[in-house]
DNA sequence: TATCGTTTTTGACAATTGTCAAAAATTACT
DNA sequence: AGTAATTTTTGACAATTGTCAAAAACGATA
């Protein structure tokens, strides 16, 4: 729990008494690797602080799984059109490795935006974090070539490499398994 | 101002004196066809509603200019990174067509933010549909052929395709022109 | 350590898309 | 309407990446 808010912390501070109140809504979940914690069709009903582990999401497109994002510790993690709209999810998450998470409810999350302004300041500065994140991804996806691609992710984010199978590696980036097994073999 | 009130109803739905508020703080702004609203280095010190008109975002990657978004009417926009962060803008954004605006400087939308939860609210709120937005755009651009990408444009926003030159869709897209052009003559 | 199952690599080939250059079509302006 | 400027199309070719199949490497487990 101490890591969910010094993590929050980073986003913006808040009032003791918000913390507390915080603090009651999340409910530590412990799921061993290989599980899921969504499957394609549910309805994702909560959000996610991951303290510890990895997983993906992934959704599955002419009968391949194409995993679009990871998630290690310190992220907060969720289908994020499902949990926003309330309908089926259209992507799987599931565990990559044995993860502690801290789960709250979208009603939970509702009723604290209701009393608290600061938890909703909190989520909105958040998502700025996290859709300025999106947005670069975005732009180096569609303009960089693949190696272009493995490169960044050596330099920005070499845990994926370290900690994830290749086969997931290669659809998170866009490109195919053998052409990224390819250029990781000329470095 | 009316397109600005009733696009934010949609939203959320603001008490009289919140909009009222908000009412102040928007100006007025016109600008000409091809004119910049931001040029690449400076900070983007505004948000802008664009209630008529058309204009794109675009950076320079090895001497091409790569078009990542359109605005169209009742989009707000801002060059996002640089908007939050008030460090210097990575693109430029240019009108497709002589426009009318309105704008917010970021100051001006922080006291709104700390004196109205419920606009806090409303951006909050928006700000997840603009995610979930990205995110789609994200999946399409990654793991659609070219032909795919176009056909989506066509049902989707065919609105594009009529008021935007062809080497910036092709470049929002992803692909080369001359593609797009081989794409299109195939339909 | 031997075995099974999974993951990664390699090779041959095909498909898609990009690049460059020139022609054609369209648009804007006087 | 006529001219210049811009945008779009076309052709030839090259580069990149994908696909399929098989071999090799790796890891977990008995």
């Amino acid at each position: 729990m101490q890591h969910l808010l010094t993590h929050i912390a980073n986003f913006y501070p808040l009032s003791t008494e918000a913390k507390n109140k915080l603090q009651d809504c999340f409910q530590k979940v412990i799921i061993p690797k290989n599980e899921f914690l969504l499957t394609q069709g549910q309805i994702c009903r909560h959000l996610y602080f991951l303290e510890k582990g990895a997983l993906r999401g992934f959704y599955n497109l002419d009968g391949k799984e194409i995993t679009h994002w990871f998630g290690f510790e310190n992220d907060f993690v969720t289908s994020f059109h499902s949990f926003i709209t309330q309908e089926p999810a259209i992507e799987n998450i599931q565990l990559l490795e044995g993860a502690v998470l801290w789960s709250i409810s979208k009603e939970e999350l509702t009723t604290l935006f209701n009393h608290h302004h600061e938890i909703e300041r909190l989520v909105r500065i958040a998502y700025e974090k996290y859709y300025i994140r999106i947005e670069e991804r975005f732009v180096n996806a569609q303009f960089k070539t693949a190696t272009e691609l493995y490169e960044n992710l050596l330099q920005q984010t070499p845990h994926i490499l370290e900690r994830v199978p290749l086969g997931h590696i290669a659809s998170y980036l866009g490109i195919s398994q053998e052409t990224l097994s390819r250029i990781r073999n000329k470095f």
